[in-house]
DNA sequence: TTAACCCTCATACTTTAGGGTGATTTTTCA
DNA sequence: TGAAAAATCACCCTAAAGTATGAGGGTTAA
């Protein structure tokens, strides 16, 4: 039963141009019956005909291929900027200070503890101390791993 | 002339379909003439003209929508888990070995020589000396330095 | 088969990183 | 204002990372 309904439903086009057709021909037979007695209005005949059936067949076409879309699959956003969102919440439960923060995104881009003082005026020792409460909070041993760590918690881009 | 030439590259199947609907009707024509005589030929006729015409009707109205594609946007997952593609080129380019890379895969993920040294079944100083190597190819000088830089050129995810 | 890699390992040395402890100053907030 | 938190710095020591050099064995392609 839903087999039937469905090849009704799939095929609606085509029985629906079936009657159509059927139904022009009747039409076209009461016509010659009307007018074959006129000359040459056979032209005038076959020339409907095949406007008609031009047109129908188009109409046909257009409605069997209505689905003819080629989807063009446009991945947008497949590179590496992808906008970076801070997980503040993450940092606050882990209790990261600015500083410490600061620390680690610099430490991310490869950065040594000596450059990292250099840059934010601070000596050494004050980075390493740094470093040492950030890999207590991310619990973790190394940088390599805070970073990696951190990157995985949106903490650092 | 060049419009003239581009006008007719641009309707040629119009243009086409117009030569071969005279044509039809010309034969239609000498048909008529022929077998006109024949009773009740006429029906067979007029199918003819309609399944011919209906024939192309399908046909032009295929022609002509082909080109009508319809681009639809999808754009595939927004997330995190982004599918990682290995930039062979570069690698190639770099001149970077198996080894190497797999060294580097582990180095990123926060492992340390020793660890390293361990997972791989090589000694420490094998690895030195593959860290040695890949500095020295990645043109850097830390290994936080050649995770960033590898991470960067999608030599690592 | 030879040259060119690649992988392996070693030794010796330097540099950097990291742990532990303690202390001072500044900021922040209740 | 006074305590907590944050930021700063020092010293000592160990561990890990990195540099330099040499060398042996395996694969591969000219």
């Amino acid at each position: 039963m839903a087999n039937t309904s469905n090849f009704l439903a799939k095929n609606k086009s085509v029985i629906l141009y079936g009657v159509f057709l059927a139904a022009l021909l009747f039409l076209l037979k009461w016509l010659e019956l009307r007018f074959i007695i006129i000359n040459h209005a056979f032209e005038i005949y076959a020339g409907s005909i095949a406007v008609i059936f031009t047109a129908l067949g188009i109409w046909l076409a257009l409605k069997l291929t209505r689905p003819k879309t080629i989807l063009i699959e446009k991945d947008v956003f497949t590179g590496k900027p992808e906008a970076f969102i801070l997980n503040e919440k993450e940092l606050t439960k882990l209790n990261i200070s600015k500083r410490e923060l600061e620390v680690l995104q610099l430490m991310s881009v490869g950065l040594s503890n000596q450059e990292i003082a250099l840059k934010l005026f601070v000596s050494l020792n004050t980075i390493k101390t740094h470093n040492a409460r950030l890999f207590g909070k991310l619990e973790v041993k190394r940088r390599t791993q805070a970073i990696e760590t951190a990157k995985r918690l949106c903490i650092i881009p």
